[in-house]
DNA sequence: TCTGGGGTCCTAGGACCC
DNA sequence: TCTGGGGTCCTAGGACCC
């Protein structure tokens, strides 16, 4: 939404919200539109006449922007701290550890500059939290976030600050408590953090999942239990890939469903390359709507274990057409499909046979190597598998869904480039 | 009836996150 | 009519190994 924003100044004090893919559920909304009752994960169509009767702005998702615009904020965090954590598009631990030393200021003046700089040099708004431990970085942010009197930045810098932080947040808003287990702490009568900092170890490991909880509450104490996972050259890299998409329409044909996880695996293969990275292990899934009146099963998935780790499109397509043979059933209404890849490792890593190695496989990489280079160079599909090129006249793939209000690529294509005056 | 001790790898499932 | 798309970590159990 705040990209949306930098973009369409007029979005500013008026209700906005972004869609997800195929124009389905809320996945992004303004204070304004947060106001209006309006939750997140919410069907479109379930509060489309909400959103016209109070004039909400509405957008499709534009992740190139989103994912673009996430980039540079990165980019200037890892300029100004000695490690940085990417935890999400939107959130990133700052290791600040020795950094009071070199401040001519305290980490609460740090935090603020900082959060200036990003305002200015990306136009994007933000919240810092800073504690002595990731989880309460995640419940002092929340603080700042809810309290515009902070100005953006709580620092939990004392042991009267982080028990009062603690009586703040109800126990289902702590990072690491979902549904499950908000209903067993409120079944032992704990509703705040500060009623989970003081719940005891044995409490924890019975019920909030043995040692994940035991490590929250120790979290909350103070004592640092997870360590920062810097994020190298402000990139994500990944343990397990993904790449899966509702249909515009339910699809019934063998052709159609095979071109989906065809175009799916070959967007994973390209983020596979793009994170040096092989895959032995691929799962293809096909799912049912859990809306209708079919029963369940909704999905059903095949694992292929492959006898060698690649990140070669036209390999990985091959096992997944494979895959898919065994799950597709005539007559049946499929609404999704997906690819994962799993057992990552480094590309090259695993060791060929004889007959594997030499230059077939050399010369299959430098393919590779070359499609994507075209395409960072020429755009996005400039150069694919000929199965995922449309019969002409057709204009989008049977599989493709709704997205109606799309906004520009402004920051990454040539031809969307903002024009002024 | 008794029948070790130490590993690895894989899979499925459950919880959580943004 | 229309209901998203990514991820993480942990545990238990089974197969298999020496």
């Amino acid at each position: 939404m705040s990209c949306e924003r930098v973009f369409q100044p007029r979005l500013e004090g008026r209700p906005v919200v972004i869609l997800s893919n195929n124009d389905g559920c809320l996945i992004s909304r303004s204070a304004e539109a947060k106001a209006l009752g309006l939750q997140m994960g919410y069907p479109y169509f379930q509060v489309k006449l909400l959103l016209e009767q109070h004039k909400v702005a509405v957008f499709s998702s534009n992740y190139a922007l989103y994912g673009d615009m996430s980039r540079r904020v990165m980019w200037y965090l890892s300029q100004v701290a000695p490690a940085v954590e990417i935890y999400s598009v939107d959130e990133a631990f700052l290791d600040l550890h020795g950094l009071e030393r070199f401040l001519v200021d305290s980490l609460d003046t740090f935090a603020r500059t900082v959060r200036a700089n990003v305002l200015a040099r990306t136009g994007i708004p933000t919240c810092v939290g800073v504690a002595p431990t990731k989880t309460l970085a995640k419940l002092a942010n929340r603080l700042a976030k809810k309290s515009p009197e902070m100005g953006g930045v709580c620092y939990l810098d004392t042991e009267e600050c982080r028990r009062w932080a603690l009586e703040q947040v109800a126990v289902e808003d702590v990072w690491g408590i979902g549904r499950q287990y908000v209903q067993k702490l409120y079944a032992a009568g704990i509703t705040t953090a500060a009623g989970l900092a003081a719940c005891s170890e044995a409490f924890a490991r019975k019920h909030l999942g043995r040692v994940v909880g035991a490590r929250l509450v120790r979290e909350l104490q103070g004592f640092p239990c997870q360590g920062l996972a810097p994020s190298e050259d402000g990139t994500l890299s990944r343990r397990s890939l993904c790449c899966s998409r509702t249909f515009g329409k339910p699809l019934t044909e063998f052709p159609d469903i095979v071109g989906a996880v065809s175009a799916f695996t070959s967007r994973v293969a390209e983020k596979l390359r793009r994170q040096g990275d092989a895959a032995h292990l691929m799962t293809v899934f096909l799912s049912k709507s859990r809306y209708g009146l079919e029963p369940p099963p909704y999905s059903c998935s095949a694992v292929l274990t492959l006898p060698v780790a690649t990140n070669n499109t036209m390999e990985l397509v091959r096992f997944a057409r494979a895959a898919l043979k065994r799950l597709w059933q005539p007559g049946h209404r499929y609404t999704k499909a997906g690819v994962i890849f799993d057992g990552l490792e480094p590309a090259g890593q695993t060791q060929l046979t004889l007959f594997e190695a030499g230059p077939v496989s050399e010369k299959r990489n430098k393919l590779m190597a070359e499609l994507d280079a075209l395409n960072h160079r020429f755009g996005k599909g400039t150069v694919k598998l000929a199965s995922l090129i449309l019969p002409s006249g057709q204009l989008q793939a049977p599989w493709e869904g709704q997205a109606q209000w799309r906004t520009p690529q402004y920051t990454t294509r040539l031809e969307d480039l903002l024009m002024v005056g």
